[in-house]
DNA sequence: CGATGCATTGACCTGTGTCAAGCCCTGTGG
DNA sequence: CCACAGGGCTTGACACAGGTCAATGCATCG
């Protein structure tokens, strides 16, 4: 715990997550309200920034980095149920405990609301509601997808899905020209993936080295992977290959 | 509970699932609203109500019986990743494709609301947004708990889990006096529980069968199932045994 | 330099899947 | 009334994917 701080709050307009957050779809009077109770944070790779069963008094959006939401059971088993992104909304309106450790897994900076505020401002514009929709029920999409992968996929599979998603994710955000290979760093480290794949990490480990060795994957370093081929990824992750758009 | 086809439409003000639904925070007039454009549908056990990737032209709510939400790989793998109950909302507002096959699991009442006007009075209340928002919200954290059975749970633990969690619901809608042993019957197949769990039919046989001679439930035919213990249930379940409201 | 943290690899073990036989109902038709 | 077929379920024998335990490699950091 040192020094975890307030930053300068720079204008909801040249925000680079402003079109892709929960206001989204504010017009410039919201914003201003909401730019009113907004604070900023940033945490350290590492930290925990929220802790199952605290009390949450604020909710906000992952500015920039990385963080995942994750379950542990008593005997110490632990399960990653969501990857949070620039962007991706963190809390739960309407309920003061959180439900998951969060942690970050690269530095971040988060944007806050004090959690009765927004609450209240929520209930005044409906465009925040709307777009909070929306975006709870893409995670519902994507948690239901990632059912299927931990339940019936297998450990090759899983990690070819895994590879796809964060691929994927770094080409929409533009990343990567649209053709030729794809490359990307894994934010992950093999321990983290394999608590979102319902894995151990060794069994994480030794399927990298096949895809590596297979030609699937190209790999410098342990994080640093190349994807000479993305439709053939897809077909070792066991979705349709033809890259259909999504949902 | 036969001819799958129109119904009539009783008034919401009887409806069973009058506080738990969509509408649950409608105010009269906007209930009256609703009614407007609501129709019944009913479906036989084994129907399908939606196949994946159809076009979705309504939205809706389970008024009675049990339907499931199935993802299916290429090779026929098929993961459950909903089970819909009574006052459950189907489809997506603002998204044409079903993106899971919807099967009723036992006979099946729907209330249904062609999608285009829906999403229209959604835009208008307020108080439909919010209460499919919080329903939302919960299904996203059932998904999530979801994740954390698939992804690090034993068989076992697996078949507890689901026990428990049919048990609790039960319990909820009052069919048991909250003390003394708890009594139903499985709405699912051996099948259909191994489709949700991640597992084969045999090995939830099995388990049924070890869980059984352990003493932790009691089996009268194949469906009816007594636990004379929760706590040493959710033991099993690899649960907090104190019975903690929820999340 | 050793220490520390991540990752890889190997040898072995076990839980769950696979394949196959057979049981228990219920319903149907001779 | 019996025979029989079919669906749901149980049980057994065996195989194998992935877990466990342990040793080692490879950076980075003080």
């Amino acid at each position: 715990m040192n020094a975890p701080g307030q930053t300068i709050s720079p204008s909801c307009s040249d925000c680079p997550i402003r079109h892709r957050a929960v206001c989204a779809r504010c017009d410039s009077e919201e914003l201003e309200q909401l730019e009113a109770i907004k604070y900023y944070r940033s945490f350290e790779a590492g930290q925990t920034i929220i802790w199952s069963g605290d009390k949450m008094d604020f909710v906000g959006s992952v500015v920039s980095g990385i963080a995942t939401l994750t379950q542990t059971m008593e005997d110490g088993r632990t399960q990653m149920v969501g990857l949070l992104l620039p962007s991706d909304f963190v809390g739960r309106p309407g309920r003061d405990g959180a439900a998951y450790d969060v942690v970050a897994t690269t530095d971040i900076v988060m944007c806050c609301f004090r959690r009765k505020p927004f609450e209240q401002l929520m209930d005044a514009t409906p465009h925040i509601a709307h777009r909070l929709l929306e975006m709870t029920l893409d995670e519902l999409d994507a948690a239901r997808e990632w059912m299927l992968v931990l339940g019936r996929k297998t450990a090759r599979e899983k990690i070819a899905s895994l590879l796809s998603i964060i691929g994927r994710r770094d080409a929409s955000l533009g990343t990567n020209g649209s053709s030729g290979p794809m490359v990307f760093d894994l934010p992950l480290t093999r321990e983290a993936m394999a608590d979102y794949l319902g894995l151990t990490l060794e069994t994480v480990s030794r399927q990298m080295s096949a895809l590596k060795k297979d030609g699937v994957i190209r790999l410098e370093g342990k994080r640093h992977v190349t994807i000479p081929d993305m439709g053939r990824l897809m077909e070792e992750a066991g979705d349709d290959s033809d890259g259909g758009v999504f949902g």
